[in-house]
DNA sequence: ATGAATGCAAAGGTTTTGCACCCCC
DNA sequence: GGGGGTGCAAAACCTTTGCATTCAT
């Protein structure tokens, strides 16, 4: 459809009357191409019709809670899109698009499962909210700091987290 | 073996020279039978003997990563002391004992598979060493207030968080 | 040409469900 | 006695693997 090298993914408006989630730092059509193909070269791995079809429809499925899929929605999604692409085909490409930092596997849902999305050079943390399921991305610096130096504080260095707030909306009520 | 209703489990040195994470808050045996045992009066459900059984086994084994469990983890652990009891039982009773507020489905480790750990009446969350994968915890009040500022900030209301902080360890170099 | 990648189907693993039997209340 | 609970086995799911075939280089 028509997706171009879309970036910005319009706030569309939630059940309960708020707007979607806004997610501009997806990287652009032009910048994951390049690098997933960078990354394939530099492997020594082939750049198969799948694996771009499989990033595509991720990375450029406008509409929808923008940027934030299960690996089978993703199943589904893809062969919508693309029928005849093999499940195992997804799960294996599921990884390597993470390998080469175009997905990247986050936060679990609200039922603990594991979401993908675009990978983003700027770190952030998630709020799920718990009415609509929708997944929101906040960054706070202040956060940040003190999580360093907490973990320091007990002797170890702090190599990644995961925050997620689960919450409810004010909306709706 | 000689679980008594231990509090305190011993900060037994991990891999690493580290004192192993010590858990002091864990329920008293009293505290969870009588918990449970209000629990299930109050929904009236019975008061089976493989539910107390499982709970026991989780809340009072003494050794090992203290307090924290994988379903699997805990179908093995109870059926090495109590054989007999079926896996769909523990299935279904660990749900309840979640549901009683004696145990809480927790943080996901580091391969994203759900955790079981005794409830704990003050809140904290996790650092997860990396290097030999005992479970920390840490309670850091400011990090609290600036989240539910910030998530409040966004038009929500924080019901729960999930805060994981996955680091390595000093002790190791 | 040739090694990687794919699609399919089978295997593996985990969690849930259906049902006859059992046992708390 | 009756309704929830249990154990077992089957079913449902989800993810990985093996292998013959296809495809990118």
């Amino acid at each position: 459809m028509g997706h171009s090298g879309s970036t910005k993914l319009l706030p569309k408006a939630l059940p309960c009357g708020r707007p979607g989630p806004v997610r501009d730092e997806n990287l652009k059509s032009s910048q994951w191409r390049e690098r997933l193909s960078a990354f394939l070269q530099e492997k020594g791995l082939k750049q198969s019709q799948q694996r771009v079809q499989i990033a595509e429809v991720i990375l450029e499925s406008s509409g929808e809670t923008p940027g934030h899929f299960g690996i089978q929605e993703i199943v589904r999604l893809v062969q919508k899109r693309y029928p005849g692409v093999g499940m195992a085909t997804v799960y294996r490409n599921v990884k390597t698009l993470c390998d080469a930092r175009v997905l990247r596997e986050t936060l679990t849902d609200a039922d603990d499962r594991v979401v993908y999305e675009s990978y983003d050079d700027n770190h952030h943390d998630h709020i799920v909210c718990l009415d609509c399921k929708a997944i929101f991305e906040f960054h706070e610096e202040k956060i940040e700091s003190l999580q360093d130096k907490t973990t320091a504080s007990m002797g170890f260095k702090p190599v990644r987290h995961r925050h997620v707030i689960y919450a409810k909306c004010d909306y709706r009520r």
